[in-house]
DNA sequence: TTGAAACAATACTTTTTTGTACGGATTTTA
DNA sequence: TAAAATCCGTACAAAAAAGTATTGTTTCAA
């Protein structure tokens, strides 16, 4: 389980926007520039980003790339996602299965399913909860917003075990 | 962030042997018949759990794959950090960094490390806690146990908010 | 003692991911 | 209107991951 570097260098590509003043706009040289990245592949982040409708862009010279909304108001999960292509994670695998065997081998009892359901469920949770608003903020204030979302969590889980 | 194929048929292959008697072994071919997977690739996974010392092996005919501790004992991130050979995991991306420049450029703020840090110590964490023989029970019960990580984890949070 | 069945190890092929290159379209500005 | 700077898009190259093949070593059992 890792970060892929689409995921990685598109976010902070992202956040780059994210601390830009209302209105403004970054060209991909300025975004390159400030990651250290190559314009070739900052440029292609950004189409990604605008492809998912998460960036506007501003045609020819003077032209760049802004937020399509407000940093509080694009999660990370968002981000992610147009980064990655809707990739498998967790129980996905059960389809994609690469074996000989037409389709996964446990069927009535698989525990490795649920482990993989639950654990990206957790990300899935802390990634849609978190915005690109709470990566312009310093370090120390990240901390309070993590603790709520696990102790929700936490929460959600206890309930679907009294439904079940 | 997503779950890679060694992690997860190598994890699977973990739970086979897991599922079996006391003192028994299990070979590659019997393995690979289970699994839907090729006799090669599961050799691949066996010896790299024989490499950590996950599991011990009898050769020649009659022999096969066993593991060496109890299932009770072994962790779910000793498995998946043997099939994945040390992976960079958040922000040890900040070292392996392809961009030109020398190091990261984000020094004294940088709120993205943070946040894979606590995102990826949410999943070490549950992956250090869940066992082996966590994954031989029935679905239903592993929920219990996960509430219960997840429940430790934020007051574990909670605690690092109160020392800084 | 010899053959069959298993682990051990490495090398190889294929596929995916990562990162670059380049030609075309758009818009500003001189 | 023409040059310059930008986005747009695809094609390409390099590296890593996924999966296969092969050869060697060990052990059991006939």
């Amino acid at each position: 389980m890792n970060v892929t570097a689409l995921e990685e260098y598109g976010l902070r590509c992202a956040v780059q926007l994210a601390s830009l003043p209302e209105g403004k706009t970054l060209s991909a040289p300025d975004i390159a520039e400030r990651e250290g990245l190559s314009i070739e592949y900052v440029s292609k982040f950004m189409l990604l980003l605008k492809r998912a409708e998460l960036v506007r862009t501003v045609r020819g010279i003077k032209g760049g790339f802004a937020l399509s909304r407000q940093p509080a108001e694009i999660s990370l999960k968002e981000v992610l996602d147009a980064l990655n292509g809707r990739k498998k994670a967790g129980s996905e695998f059960c389809k994609s299965f690469t074996g000989k065997s037409e389709a996964c081998v446990r069927f009535g009892s698989c525990s490795i399913r649920p482990f993989w359901d639950l654990l990206s469920g957790y990300v899935e949770e802390f990634t849609s909860r978190m915005t690109l608003a709470d990566l312009i903020r310093p370090e120390e204030e990240i901390r309070d917003k993590t603790s709520s979302i696990a102790s929700d969590h936490v929460g959600q889980m206890r309930n679907r075990e009294l439904r079940s």
